[in-house]
DNA sequence: CGAATTAGTTTACTCACTAAACTAATTATG
DNA sequence: CATAATTAGTTTAGTGAGTAAACTAATTCG
């Protein structure tokens, strides 16, 4: 139970003077006193512990047409790092940034794939990346795993393409490194680093395409996972009466449709082959193939069927698409834009993922940083 | 900006104190000091202001086996009463009740269903129930009235079988009558009833199914409206793709198969003759004709989809069903229930509303106190 | 140089909380 | 029946995060 106190109080206006500096950095004390509406006094007080934990540095003053200088703030950056990783199927991509995400050091390893070898594997890599960051007043402040399945609790419930749902990803390598680690759903990671790094819209959906269909919810600004996490398997919504059947046991779910390998799929069959790859389906799709112009209209089409159901549930500010179909040709967004109609409402303003590839690993650096930053 | 200050300590501390009082009264200070983890003396204090504000009354002592009897503390519901009303197509249903929902004076009047009516038909019905009640502290807190169609900012924005989008009912009743006025959706209030009154679960969401399917969501504890009061616009959620069309422009609307309107409408045309009312379909069901038999299967069916759609998207607590079917065959649902499987994440729980056709009423009633208790 | 302007600090105050001592009321017990 | 034990609720003194307003500091302009 949250009760008020004192602490929450300082807590609180803490959280949104640290906040503001991070956003509208660099800024000075009298903006923040004019911005949140609290008086100098206690922006003054609440910039001086920020100051004291080397959180925050003062950078000079800014030039005004009168009366004295301000002096702007910044966060520092820098006063630590974060590591974030991608557990896919095939790789282990690791990332390790300073809180704002920048100082990058990206690697990218094949897993074996076997639940047995992956902590092993992770704790290499992880050791590797730490032998390598710089040093910085509070060191790693944080480890987020993105997982591509169902996580709750901090623990992995179930992963459609990898044997992860066993491992205790979180306890293991909390006990080696004695850093606090997160374990979060990829598409949740996604959508949050696309909110803390661009969009701070309070209500957005980030639809994430990859082998399956996932959704990241933001609602009054933060992350929502549903009871028991699963909030969010937007690939197992049905869109067909009696459809195609699906691994999770129902019939006509999205991601029969609408995924990267259902699509993929069905372009191997028109094409009579075995199998096709994202990077052969962009040089066919460059040069105009059919078969591949008829695979995009297929996407438009089942994309614009979800979209629709998302508006009609959640009603979101902004609804973001995270794919290899609309990261290598852009304008497939404005098609399915411009094919959501309703009589009913206006429509939603659709986009695609500005962190493109690296928005699960920077959801990952924000993960982190908004832990340490409580 | 909500920023933190001595003044939001207290109102959080009073909320909660209220709260507890409400639900869990008759109770203690000392109870409700354990409860919260504040002190005595906080406690004390707080209650002071409730009963100062007439807001709380002292009702006696407990038995305890040891030391000196506890005071028990009550919420007055009686310190004022609220107006709740319920606008549909044909009729106007209103109904008086004191803060905790009883002593009610409930009536219903056709309505012309004509825009340039429906308000002197309100403030005609409206002074008609003030004359009846009765004296009180604070007197009549405050009007809510649920709509069947989309509201936003406490406009009516589309309603589908009523002209009422272009009727300001707030202000045309809030300067009449000088009480705030609340204009919400109809499944919205329905779930805000159950929650406030059975099912205190922070996320859940309750399908209410009528001429069209509304769904209305809690989140956090909180009605969840969207970015433009449109969420929970579920009838329009799409489970057919190139399905059957809908007013709305688009194909395959979860409401052209499992709402009232639907089904009824497939059951008339099974049976060949022009329209089936909810009433006729009672007495078909109860002798177990074989029509009304397939229409229930139906049912079953597409409210299983809807429903593992609504699982996936938001993973709530609990989902109630507000529809005729349920309330009068409640074994249905457990049907609906039976047939929701999933290989990737458990079941969720599904219930028939509690407080069925006075659902949207009662959830008024609370959104009123709500607004009077802040 | 002094007036005007804006930034940031200091001071005196308020208010909601806490801890701990208090009073009050009740039961159990010798 | 006095007294110990127990629990409820109040009083008191103190803390800390906020406020308003007076202050100092730094800068530009005429």
């Amino acid at each position: 139970m949250v009760t008020g106190s004192k602490e929450l109080i300082r807590d609180m206006n803490t959280s949104l003077v640290t906040k503001i500096i991070i956003d509208k950095g660099p800024i000075s004390r009298a903006s923040i006193s004019k911005e949140l509406g609290l008086t100098k006094a206690t922006i003054s007080a609440i910039v001086q512990n920020l100051l004291d934990k080397y959180l925050v540095e003062e950078i000079g003053t800014a030039n005004v047409p009168s009366g004295r200088k301000p002096v702007l703030l910044k966060f520092c950056y820098d006063c630590g790092y974060a590591i974030s990783i991608d557990v896919s199927a095939t790789h282990i991509s690791i990332l390790t940034a300073h809180l704002g995400g920048e100082n990058c050091n990206l690697v990218q390893y094949p897993t074996a794939n076997k639940s047995e070898l992956i902590i092993p594997e992770l704790i290499q890599c992880i050791e590797s990346q730490i032998s390598q960051v710089p040093e910085s007043v509070y060191g790693i402040v944080g480890i987020t795993i993105g997982i591509h399945g169902i996580v709750n609790n901090n623990q992995v419930v179930f992963t459609p393409y990898s044997p992860y749902s066993e491992v205790d990803f979180a306890n293991e390598l909390k006990n080696h490194f004695n850093i606090s680690v997160i374990i979060e759903n990829e598409a949740n990671l996604s959508i949050l680093g696309e909110f803390m790094f661009h969009y701070p819209l309070n209500n957005m959906v980030g639809i994430s395409v990859h082998s399956g269909i996932g959704l990241g919810i933001i609602i009054n600004g933060d992350l929502y996972h549903g009871s028991n996490g699963y909030a969010g398997e937007f690939g197992h919504t049905i869109i067909e009466i009696d459809g195609r059947p699906c691994p999770c046991g129902n019939n006509g779910c999205f991601e029969q449709y609408a995924s990267e390998r259902a699509l993929l799929a069905e372009l191997a069959r028109l094409k009579q082959v075995n199998k096709i790859s994202m990077n052969d389906f962009v040089k066919l799709y460059t040069i105009k193939d059919p078969d591949s112009v008829y695979i995009i209209q297929l996407f438009v089409k089942y994309m614009s069927i979800g979209i629709r159901n998302i508006i009609n549930n959640l009603n979101p500010e902004l609804i973001l698409i995270n794919s290899s179909f609309t990261m290598n040709f852009p304008n497939i967004i404005e098609e399915i834009e411009a094919s959501i109609t309703s009589k009913i409402h206006k429509p939603c303003k659709i986009m695609p993922s500005k962190l493109q590839d690296m928005s699960i690993l920077l959801g990952g650096i924000c993960m982190s940083r908004n832990l340490f930053l409580i």
